[in-house]
RNA sequence: GCUCCCGUAGUUCAAUGGAUAGAACAGGGGACUUCUAAGCCUCUGAUGUAGGUUCGAUUCCUGCCGGGAGCACCA
């Protein structure tokens, strides 16, 4: 539609020979502006030499000679805006759309030849899977499906640090309690926790501790060349047990990586690069160390091999970006995160741009914010965090108290339980533009109410329930026509939206506008669903009224889909 | 010190340079007791500060104030 009125409105302009004027159509806030709204007259009307008003009255003569019946009147308001008024007619061939299309409601094939690799989550094994790791998650698993849905065939990949001085860390804290190793037929649990404590203990006394951090430093060493039986033995045991336990969590949270790539591949790659750039000078040494002086870009220096030898996260990178394209032969990459990594990556990107270009052209760095307890910094070298684990049994003990009124059977429970919790969390993180930190507090983080998940999964629910009432009583007709008398709804005028707002969502790389798009269209159903009795069987509007409850239920699916947050049938 | 990011109701967040700055929570008031009240209706309440660009600035530019992050062998 809106490229339809862009298009009347350019042949308007040739007509009145003033094709060259740029001008942006949107939708007003306030339905009484009507349903597109143009900035065309006030941007233009220096050029046409007229005011405002005097164009926007000229292009509104042009337009009227030739109005298509989905356009009900143009009007002209305010400082000069052209607001587009869409006709019944219109709203009823949207909602036939919506009906038809199902599942395939809002998604388009705009990307259909793009190849994207997606790189998120990014956990390192031995460390624990706390909190923080459910920003990028969420959001790279809702930035991933935005592209599928705009017809992109899409890889995800998850890049690990299985390798390097956190690992021996890790290690050297087995190393110091090995009489509380786990067994193997002990429970996941209690090995991550292990591996948790151990690390935290490592991290700690590497600092405090010069022989212990002379230890570490060893044990890196021996990681590396892999030539130590003892300690290849306690590392592959870490190893397994943290990759398990993400694992449980990835499907918790509905996440199905096709790649995990490794730090201990990437590293040999990585450093082969480095060595030759150190060849054509693009590299250089300093302090025994390969550095890349960002200084010529207006950036910093940073090492990418260290005096030792060995190559650092920067290193790696390069490896990482040519073991992807290797890989899947990508026409965009996109790597999601942490903010405080943007200078870092402005540096990695500068020496790639070097080194090969070509990579360096379709690769994207989208960074999220922290997530910051109020209580303080996080992190897991001070042992201090909150795991992902532990948060999401916490808020599924909260969710199954407020549904304790609700007969259902046990199991059915636990399911829906662990739904609208992955939602209500999930939510919080994806309602806000991605790269601003957010404050933690489960309290007030996790909501249930208002502008929350859970609002979203109920108002599914109960436009289900309302399908459910009217399909007892035979009033499901999703062929019936419009009524005659019919008076178009704020719902319509919303429901039409969905495919632009997957498509800017995309390109602004901003789920949030999927999320705000969504509340609203709850929002406008539950103040329809309170207005009247959408199943009434002695009135002849109900039936429209049905298609309309049909299609909120396929938009919020679809929506909640798209967004990565499960869809209970009842809660 | 240098570089980058952020300052919007009491709180947590929205707002491709557009019309009266949207929600939610908290607080005040209310309706129905009918399809799920995790809901609905209603009221109160905000752009850090000083300039500049523009027909129009929360948005762009500059200074200041306040908060966060990064800056050599960690990831």
């Amino acid at each position: 539609m809106k490229e339809e009125i862009k298009k009347l409105i350019k042949n308007a302009l040739k007509n009145l020979n003033l094709s060259q004027i740029e001008f942006t159509i949107e939708h007003p806030t306030d339905f009484s502006h009507g349903d597109y709204a143009v900035n065309v007259a006030i941007v233009g009307a220096k050029e046409a030499g007229k005011n405002p008003q005097e164009l926007a009255s000229d292009i509104k003569a042009e337009l009227e000679n030739n109005l298509p019946e989905t356009i009900e009147k143009v009007e002209i308001a305010g400082p000069g805006f052209l607001n587009f008024f869409l006709s019944k007619k219109f709203f009823e061939n949207a909602l036939k759309r919506v009906v038809n299309e199902e599942n395939e409601y809002g998604k388009n094939t705009r990307l259909k030849d793009q190849k994207i690799i997606f790189e998120y989550t990014d956990l390192n094994p031995f460390k624990s899977f706390h909190i923080g790791h459910l920003m990028p998650n969420a959001i790279g698993e809702a930035l991933a499906r935005l592209a599928e849905a705009n017809g992109a065939e899409v890889k995800r990949a998850n890049y690990q640090g299985d390798i390097g001085l956190h690992v021996a860390k890790a290690i050297w804290g087995m190393k110091q309690n090995l009489s509380a190793l786990p067994k193997d037929d002990d429970s996941l649990t209690e090995k991550v926790d292990f591996l948790g404590s151990s690390y935290s203990f490592g991290a700690s006394q590497y600092e405090k501790d010069e022989e212990a951090k002379n230890e570490i430093v060893e044990i890196n060493k021996k990681l590396f060349a892999k030539s130590d039986n003892e300690l290849n033995e306690l590392y592959k045991k870490g190893k397994e047990w943290s990759l398990q336990s993400f694992e449980i969590l990835y499907r918790v949270l509905g996440t199905t990586f096709d790649y995990y790539l490794f730090e201990s591949e990437t590293a040999d790659i990585g450093k082969k690069i480095v060595e030759e750039g150190l060849e054509k000078g693009i590299f250089e040494k300093s302090e025994e160390a390969i550095v890349y002086k960002g200084e010529k870009k207006g950036l910093h220096t940073r090492v990418f091999l260290t005096s030792e030898g060995l190559p650092t996260y920067e290193a790696k990178d390069l490896g990482l970006a040519r073991m992807k394209d290797d890989k899947f032969d990508y026409d965009k990459s996109v790597i999601i995160t942490a903010n405080e990594q943007k200078e870092y990556f402005k540096v990695v990107f500068a020496a790639m741009e070097e080194m090969m270009p070509e990579i360096r052209e379709k690769t994207e760095h989208i960074t999220f914010g922290l997530l910051q307890l109020s209580s303080g910094k996080m992190s897991s070298r001070l042992g201090n965090v909150i795991t992902a684990s532990s948060l999401i049994a916490d808020v599924v003990k909260k969710v199954k108290e407020k549904m304790s009124g609700r007969d259902f059977d046990e199991d059915f429970k636990d399911l829906v339980a662990l739904a609208v919790t992955v939602g209500a969390i999930k939510y919080s993180i994806l309602k806000q533009t991605p790269g601003k930190n957010i404050v933690f507090d489960f309290e007030k983080s996790i909501s249930f109410e208002g502008d929350s998940g859970p609002y979203l999964q109920y108002t599914h629910t109960r436009a289900l329930s309302v399908l459910e009432k009217a399909k007892g009583l035979s009033l499901v007709d999703l062929n019936v026509k419009q009524p005659s008398d019919w008076q178009v709804t704020n719902l319509e005028k919303i429901l039409y939206q969905m495919p632009e707002v997957i498509k800017d969502s995309f390109e602004d790389r901003g789920p949030q506008k999927l999320v705000k798009y969504l509340i609203e269209v709850s929002a406008e159903f539950n103040s329809f669903y309170g207005n009247q009795k959408i199943v009434d069987e002695n009135d002849e509007h109900s039936a429209y009224r049905v298609v309309i409850t049909h299609a909120v239920a396929t938009i919020i699916k679809n929506g909640l889909y798209i967004l990565g947050i499960p869809v209970p049938s009842k809660m």
